[in-house]
RNA sequence: GGAUGUGUAGCUCAGUUGGUUAGAGCGUUCGCUUCACACGCGAGAGGUCAGGGGUUCGAGUCCCUUCACAUCCA
């Protein structure tokens, strides 16, 4: 049924691949062939449909090559389970919301966000990205709104890029399913999940300390930071005990020596074990501080004894907590530290703090800090250069600092063990491909510490969906909030208002005020399961996709976004978000470095694209398996476009030789032509076994050097019989076997190389290759001869080596192939002579052999050769 | 410091449960206007499987160990 003959094979006299992409794109598109059976799937048991996850990537990033490598994995593996008879529910979406956007939204217009202003109608922005990069201070400030419309205005821009680069690439997307994270449906459904949560007590405010970005004003969550090399100096620093001995030790933060609130040295360390449970005073301020132990104090790192401050790194946190410390925080969100001086502090330290200190920078208070302590005496040496590692927020210039603040939080295992075995139990629940991926994510799930920080202080999010009263005195019941309800959702607190109240109570005593903040990014595409399936009014459509069946994305997001949406899974639905997850590597540049813009080493893949065609790109990108970072490598998009050049030209010289009416198997009656098939059959079974592996390269690998012995081989061993050298019953089987070979090889490449098979089977047949069954060893037909004998593989293989053998024969007299072999001997193993027997009729046609004789022997080859050269044409 | 992965031809990589003489492509060398394809075809050269030790009749493959590289975590 699905060789039904195209009546009309128009097969061009010059095939190309270049244009197939916009030919096929626009077929593909007007005949909705990747369009997901919404009826069939709710119809079905849940085994029909294949569901995919796909991550929706971040608009606002430029497009790379690693977004093509592995949206090429996961569509050669939408493509095989589409063959393979599942419905594949294949949705698209972009991240648009957050803070990559709004960077690059400031960079392209020229503009600041500052929630102090008023909204301008008629605003014009200064730039349309035409500057490379705009210093803050060149920035314009515009009021939230008009900040959000730009960001609208722009993603809607960097959106279209990415939808022609993916449809160019030949992604079997359904784009009738698509969502943006910012859009409406997905704030409600982000908005609705974290009310959930908020109801169930997973989500929750605290005032505590934080990871603060000071230049872009906000909080980040521990996923978020990258610890970097960081230049700074070691200052040895004397603290007092109450004999007026001195305790050193070695700080990169002196300015922080006024929010010290103790020493602290590893328990075992028997330099500092004297001092446990005594007090020192900090000098300069003379703040009594007690003498500590905690595992975490690295004996080897400067004095072995270092100071703990609210708050200068995440380990004096860790103290703060575990040791139950005061808070004496002192940076505050603008990176400066505290205008008003400390309460701790008296006489000569306060004066100090209130003359030198007192809304300082960080480096500012630094100098006097340390310019003090040499007056004082206090400072040993001088300081000394070294590299600290600081933490990061993306590419900030700024360390981050840590910050007390009121945030939102919603539990994920790092202060609740549980919860952590759970969520660890729930990633066993998962198949990870390549499986050892499994232990990058409980590596990250076992070394939480905190909760996960959802709030942002920034615009373009979706907003927290709560109000709270205000008091008497106008200050906000943060205990209590006012939610909206469900079906109210998307709410936007600083516009909408809660039930009960009147728009004129916003902001006055006895009235409400809208929470500020939107939720970080992740807070949203963590739910792109829940988004792209319906869970918010499409149950039906829900219940038939969820929990998905992959979710495909790169290893360096594991700890982020695959964490991210099994919490919310696990919270929400007390399941996995998706049964597999198949992790794609990165690309690196040639010399092995990851590619980045910084380092100009970043190839463009719409050039590629345009250059060497979809199909080859394609082929570069499936010949990364899976869990593996990839070299780009051009020499292996040009061999995918050969590829493809070479499946047109060998198609159409397999269908050259006009159809064979009736039963194709039955017209296979050589023992050569049953040899192919039979080894055929053998590919279809190895090429199923890869994909069923999630090992499209494996697949691809067989059927690739199946179809290159095929053309070099077999097309030149049947020639002469396909064109009729044999009688009519021989070209028979030789044409049947062509077409049934093509047949099952085109559907067999069309996951990975959807163009050329399509075009091709365009020739021939009807419909699209796309949606033809995935083939079966019984599909090739002819494999076995009527009466039921199976065909030797082993046959093409023996006369493949004989036609080798007679090859080098004239290779080595630098004759070309056309030479005629007057006479030769072929010398055998005995084996392979019975073979070659069965097939000599074509080995001589195709080795243009007069007279040849058998002896036997260890190898395969040609003895005694009398060559005859071509004559070449007397000029 | 812990975890995971990698190390095979000049380059990029395969190599199934241990089993003949370790494979492919690219590159390179030599040759060929061959009626599907010069965006092609044919042939050749090229490897101490990171080092060391062990198990075994037999190790690229299993075990131990050393080294190098990468990534993740602390």
């Amino acid at each position: 049924m699905t060789s039904t003959p195209h009546p009309s094979t128009s097969i061009p006299d010059r095939p190309t691949v270049d244009g197939l992409e916009e030919k096929w794109g626009a077929v593909w598109q007007a005949d909705g062939t990747y369009r997901f059976d919404r009826a069939k799937a709710i119809a079905g048991p849940r085994s029909v449909v294949f569901s995919i996850d796909t991550p929706p990537p971040t608009a606002s990033g430029s497009l790379h090559m690693g977004h093509v490598f592995s949206y090429t994995h996961t569509d050669c593996m939408a493509r095989y389970k589409r063959m393979a008879g599942f419905e594949v529910f294949y949705p698209i979406g972009w991240d648009d919301n957050g803070l990559p956007t709004e960077k690059r939204v400031q960079n392209y217009y020229g503009v600041r966000g500052d929630s102090a202003l008023p909204y301008t109608s008629d605003f014009r922005p200064p730039h349309h990205g035409d500057v490379a990069s705009i210093r803050a201070a060149d920035q314009v400030p515009i009021s939230r709104q008009n900040f959000i419309e730009l960001c609208d205005e722009l993603t809607v821009l960097d959106e279209e890029a990415f939808e022609a680069l993916f449809r160019r690439m030949g992604f079997s997307l359904d784009w009738t399913i698509s969502y943006r994270t910012i859009d409406d449906h997905s704030r409600a459904t982000a908005q609705q999940a974290f009310l959930r949560n908020l109801a169930r007590g997973e989500a929750y405010t605290s005032e505590a300390p934080g990871l603060w970005d000071v230049t872009f004003q906000t909080a980040v969550a521990q996923a978020e930071l990258e610890p970097k090399d960081y230049p700074g100096h070691y200052h040895r620093v004397a603290f007092h005990r109450p004999d007026g001995s001195p305790v050193h030790i070695e700080t990169t933060r002196p300015e922080l020596i006024p929010a010290c609130v103790a020493l602290i040295a590893h328990p075992d360390d028997e330099r500092y074990q004297p001092l446990f449970g005594s007090t020192v005073t900090s000098p300069l301020f003379g703040v009594e501080l007690p003498v500590l132990p905690h595992p975490a104090a690295e004996p080897d790192k400067g004095a072995g004894i270092a100071m703990c401050c609210t708050f200068g790194d995440l380990t004096d946190v860790i103290w703060w907590r575990e040791l139950q410390l005061p808070n004496r925080s002192l940076i505050t969100r603008s990176g400066r530290l505290d205008a008003e001086t400390p309460t701790w502090l008296a006489g000569d330290g306060a004066a100090l703090y209130a003359a030198k200190l007192a809304g300082a920078t960080a480096y500012a208070a630094r100098e006097a800090i340390v310019a003090a302590l040499r007056e004082s005496g206090d400072l040993d040496g001088e300081p000394t250069a070294t590299m600290r590692k600081a933490n990061f927020y993306e590419r900030g210039e700024k360390p981050l600092e840590i910050v007390s603040s009121r945030q939102w939080y919603i539990r994920n295992g790092g202060r609740d063990a549980d919860l952590n075995a759970a969520l660890v139990a729930r990633g066993r629940e998962m198949a990870f491909h390549p499986g050892f991926m499994r232990s990058r994510y409980e590596n990250w799930v076992q070394g939480l510490n905190g909760d996960w920080l959802i709030s942002r202080q920034r615009f373009f999010g979706v907003p927290i969906p709560v109000w709270y009263r205000l008091d008497a005195q106008g200050e906000p019941d943060y205990a209590t909030p006012l939610v909206p309800r469900e079906d109210q959702l998307p709410v936007d607190p600083a516009a909408d208002v809660p039930e009960g109240f009147t728009a004129e109570q916003r902001g006055i005593p006895g009235g409400f005020v809208g929470d500020p903040d939107v939720m970080d990014t992740w807070a949203t595409s963590s739910l792109s399961p829940q988004i792209a399936a319906g869970w918010r009014g499409d149950p039906e459509l829900f219940g038939a996709v969820f929990p998905m069946d992959l979710r495909p994305q790169a290893h360096d997001i594991i700890r982020t976004w695959l964490f991210a949406t099994i919490v919310r899974a696990h919270h929400e639905h007390g399941s996995v978000p998706w049964t597999n997850a198949a992790i794609s590597g990165w690309i690196l540049d040639p010399d092995r470095k990851k590619m980045s813009k910084s380092k100009g080493n970043v190839v463009t893949p719409e050039g590629l694209v345009k250059e060497h065609s979809a199909d080859a790109v394609r082929y570069w990108a499936a010949s990364g398996r899976l869990g593996t970072d990839a070299a780009f490598d051009a020499g292996q998009i040009k061999v995918g476009r050969r590829l493809a050049i070479k499946i047109l030209n060998a198609s159409k010289f397999a269908l050259s030789f006009g159809t064979v009416d009736g039963d194709l198997g039955a017209a296979v009656t050589e023992p050569l032509d049953q040899s192919m098939l039979a080894g055929l059959a053998d590919v279809v079974r190895s090429a199923t076994a890869g994909f069923e592996a999630w090992d499209y390269t494996r697949s691809l690998e067989i059927t690739e050097s199946f179809f290159w012995t095929f053309c070099d081989d077999y097309l030149e061993l049947v020639k002469d019989r396909a064109y009729g050298g044999q009688g009519e019953a021989a070209a028979a089987s030789a044409r049947a076997a062509l077409r049934i070979a093509l047949d099952v090889l085109l559907r067999l490449l069309a996951p990975i190389l959807p163009y050329v098979t399509e075009e091709v089977w365009s020739w021939w047949r009807e419909g699209s290759v796309h949606r033809q069954p995935w083939p079966t060893p019984a599909d090739v037909v002819g494999a076995e001869s009527v009466d039921g004998m199976p065909g030797d593989p082993a046959v093409l293989t023996a006369v493949g080596m004989a036609l080798a053998a007679v090859r080098k024969v004239k290779s080595e007299a630098k004759m070309g192939m056309r030479a005629e072999v007057a006479s030769m001997t072929l010398a055998v193993p005995s084996e392979v002579g019975e073979r070659v027997l069965l097939a000599e009729a074509d080995l001589r046609a195709a080795g243009r052999i007069t007279a040849m004789t058998y002896a036997v022997s260890d190898s395969v080859e040609v003895r005694d050769a009398q060559l005859i050269p071509v004559e070449k044409p007397t000029a």
